[in-house]
DNA sequence: TCTGATTTGTAATGTTATTACATTGTGAAA
DNA sequence: TTTCACAATGTAATAACATTACAAATCAGA
């Protein structure tokens, strides 16, 4: 009981916890991605002690597609489509100088890998798409 | 002077120094990616005694286009076509089964994606493309 | 209220990667 | 051949990322 909010609090498709809408919170509010212990970092005074609370509710939010994981650096982005829940393949964009994250999906993409699959009778799971680079803000200046 | 062999030891486009032949020789033998650490304890009969020593060797041999990072594994392979040394963007088949990879690349993914980076006015580094799932083997067992 | 499932708290540990600094090897220029 | 600069190496310590194990609290439904 750490704070006097009595309301289970709800989000129209998901049930979130106390833990996972303050992970979501910190995400959302950040501009960019966040790595698993800056997130337990900011949250500290809301009283996390420990990664694993972080990443408990990482993997729910993951789970219910409210979060994404950028492979590539090892952190974390809340989508940016949250309520388009349809989203088959998701590409990202991350740039290197600023740090921002563009979320994108192709169907060309997302076909022409399907059928390298289906050829191969390879069952695919998770796909990540990542490019690294510099965003049109950034070669600007 | 760990070993007697006085020859540098070249290949035809590389000049490896003897721990970098090491750390590709133990990819090459392996049959699916390894963990940077794995390497370590594999090398250490050659006299590797520090993950520097395997960090520095994978650098180079990244930068050589000889072996490749899987991001969603930390791990790594040695590259299928060392020597069709003009693949633009390559995208990997993780088995999730046996934990065999599969690389190739898509021409027309390639293009897609460099659409939306010029679209953008992004400009791409290095592409990451990953897809987890179970082999054509692995679904048969 | 009892009960079982989920969530949480906490500590310890495991895994992956880098920084810092000293040393050695190598090759080209003087 | 000596010197110099650069690349590669050795070693230790530490940083960054993630999981296991176990105990306690919470919550929903019978």
């Amino acid at each position: 009981m750490t704070t006097p909010t009595p309301t289970p609090m709800a989000t129209p498709l998901h049930d979130l916890t106390r833990n996972q809408s303050l992970v979501l919170g910190a995400l959302t509010r950040a501009e960019g991605p966040l790595s698993a212990y800056t997130i337990l970092d900011l949250l500290r005074e809301e009283g996390f002690r420990a990664p694993l609370q972080v990443y408990r509710a990482l993997d729910k939010l993951l789970a219910a597609g409210l979060v994404h994981r950028l492979e590539t650096l090892n952190a974390f982005v809340a989508c940016a489509r949250p309520h388009c829940h349809a989203h088959g393949l998701i590409a990202f964009a991350i740039c290197e100088g600023c740090g921002q994250v563009e979320e994108f999906s192709d169907e060309v993409v997302r076909e022409r890998l399907g059928a390298w699959s289906a050829a191969k009778g390879f069952k695919a799971g998770k796909t990540t798409i990542e490019i690294r680079g510099q965003c049109a803000n950034c070669l600007a200046a």
